[in-house]
DNA sequence: CGTTGGATCTTCT
DNA sequence: GAAGATCCAACGC
């Protein structure tokens, strides 16, 4: 099942970043769909987390979408070069986001690796947030994107990057939980384990 | 195998 | 005009 708004639009997004272990992320741009189990994320608390665009109320170009509703998707260039993919948690106005950094691949394997220009999928295919949009197809421009759907539109509106729910359980004792990467800058919220990693 | 530096360009100061 | 929620190839050991 495809995760929708009441998902997405609660106000922990520590336990929502948590929860999005195990679950599998998909895209279809033109008919190709791809597809990885999400094995990697990070929480990004809004105005009050330092290591969040949104710090301090920040509202710019760039950053208003992380003021959007929980469902959408957030997608910035990093280092001029990758295109990170976040997605929006919840409410209207409060701009929480969950980072995806890595990804196990599964549906459309040969889409991904003619993407990433590699010859074979290695162990460490999909960890790591450029990545992830890489093998995806994703891209910056699509920032502001629903990854929900309006209810009861299942069959004819299906957002081009979704998340579904394909039954894993995830036990706690499967979480490794560390501080998050590149935020040195963010102070004591650097120290924050707000960074979640499914073991293999 | 660990370390280093270049790529590359939007965004905000 | 500087920095950035990164990646990877090229080194040196």
């Amino acid at each position: 099942m495809i995760l929708q708004n009441e998902f997405y639009q609660r106000t922990d997004v520590v336990q929502i970043a948590k929860e999005l272990l195990g679950k599998f992320l998909v895209t279809n741009f033109d008919g190709a769909i791809t597809s990885g189990m999400i094995v990697e994320t990070e929480a990004y608390a809004g105005i009050r987390d330092k290591a969040s665009h949104a710090w301090n109320g920040r509202f710019t170009n760039r950053t208003k979408i992380m003021y959007q509703q929980g469902g959408t998707a957030y997608i910035y260039l990093c280092y001029g070069v990758h295109s990170l993919f976040n997605i929006v948690t919840n409410k209207a106005g409060i701009p929480d986001a969950v980072l995806i950094r890595g990804i196990l691949p599964e549906d459309g394997k040969d889409i991904m690796l003619h993407r990433k220009k590699a010859q074979k999928i290695t162990a460490d295919f999909g960890i790591g947030p450029g990545k992830v949009s890489q093998i995806l197809g994703i891209h910056y421009s699509q920032s502001g994107v629903p990854v929900t759907f309006p209810v009861g539109d299942v069959a004819t509106k299906k957002p081009l990057i979704w998340v579904e729910n394909r039954g894993n359980v995830i036990s706690d004792s499967e979480i490794i939980t560390t501080p998050r990467i590149g935020v040195d800058y963010a102070g004591e919220d650097a120290a924050l384990p707000w960074r979640f990693i499914l073991k293999q």
